[in-house]
DNA sequence: CGGCATGTTTCGCC
DNA sequence: AGGCGAAACATGCC
């Protein structure tokens, strides 16, 4: 699930860890810049926040960047946020963590020993960074027209794609694009830059208003085009005509064609 | 077995 | 130089 939705109802989750000291810190190394341990072990957490897609993780001695991935999941305090990946195994193997990080005080809610913080990934699409320059481009809850025209500039790939492009907008995913999309009334392949002022007011209201109700609904899986939509034949939930599926930008894009022009 | 999956990075070609 | 598209990465599931 992660896009910038599920980044973001992590940090939020992760709020209970602010003000605690690190106490252990463990990583996959394969997924992980060298040092990273010894750098946070002591630490004191100063916030959680999130950039595009990722979650951080700042202390007074850097800043650890999680990065999801495809199949990423992050638990705090031994609960998850979000309990299971659509497109991943449901499965919670012990040999999928890359991160286990435990602070002082521990976790008070059950008093299990879970890691503060314990991040799995069957995939290993995901990784770990400390003190990462991120250039990202304005955030998908919060994006104005103004911003997405300046992103747009001359540019000639699909829609679509320039929506993916972090650099361009941070944080949305395939999912949550095709939502923006559908309810903007904007077909994916449209070049960017044959876009009209009124479709780009439209692409920027709908992400503020359909993302933000899709984050307080659970994430990037519970919009009008959710993977169970997705999944099969289907109707737009808008007009009844047949949905679509196109490949663009080598991902499988949804959408409709009678009322996304 | 083939194909597909919420993501990013890299490579070759304009 | 920089934009663009395809391929690669790693792994599980249907």
């Amino acid at each position: 699930m992660p896009e910038g939705l599920e980044a973001e109802i992590w940090r939020r989750a992760a709020q209970p860890i602010v003000g605690r000291s690190i106490r252990h810190v463990w990583c996959d190394e394969r997924v992980a810049p060298d040092g990273l341990v010894d750098t946070l072990n002591d630490a004191r957490i100063l916030a959680v926040d999130r950039t595009g897609k990722v979650v951080q993780i700042v202390t007074d001695a850097g800043v650890l960047g999680l990065h999801l991935g495809m199949t990423g999941r992050i638990e705090i305090d031994g609960t998850a946020p979000i309990e299971r990946l659509e497109y991943a195994s449901g499965a919670d193997r012990p040999e999928w963590d890359r991160l286990r990080l435990t602070t002082l005080p521990a976790a008070t809610v059950d008093g299990s020993g879970a890691p503060a913080v314990r991040m799995n990934d069957p995939r290993r699409l995901g990784r770990l960074s400390l003190d990462e320059h991120l250039e990202l481009g304005p955030d998908l809850l919060t994006l104005s027209a103004a911003e997405l025209g300046g992103a747009l500039g001359r540019r000639t790939v699909a829609i679509k794609s320039l929506l993916l492009d972090q650099a361009a907008v941070a944080g949305l995913g395939n999912l949550c694009a095709d939502e923006v999309l559908f309810w903007a009334g904007v077909a994916p392949g449209r070049s960017a830059d044959e876009l009209g002022e009124k479709e780009i007011v439209a692409i920027a209201r709908a992400c503020r208003t359909r993302l933000s109700k899709m984050l307080e609904a659970g994430g990037s899986t519970h919009g009008a085009l959710s993977p169970q939509v997705r999944a099969g034949p289907a109707v737009c939930p808008r007009d009844g005509a047949p949905l679509q599926r196109s490949t663009i930008g080598a991902r499988t894009a949804v959408w409709c064609p009678a009322h996304q022009r």
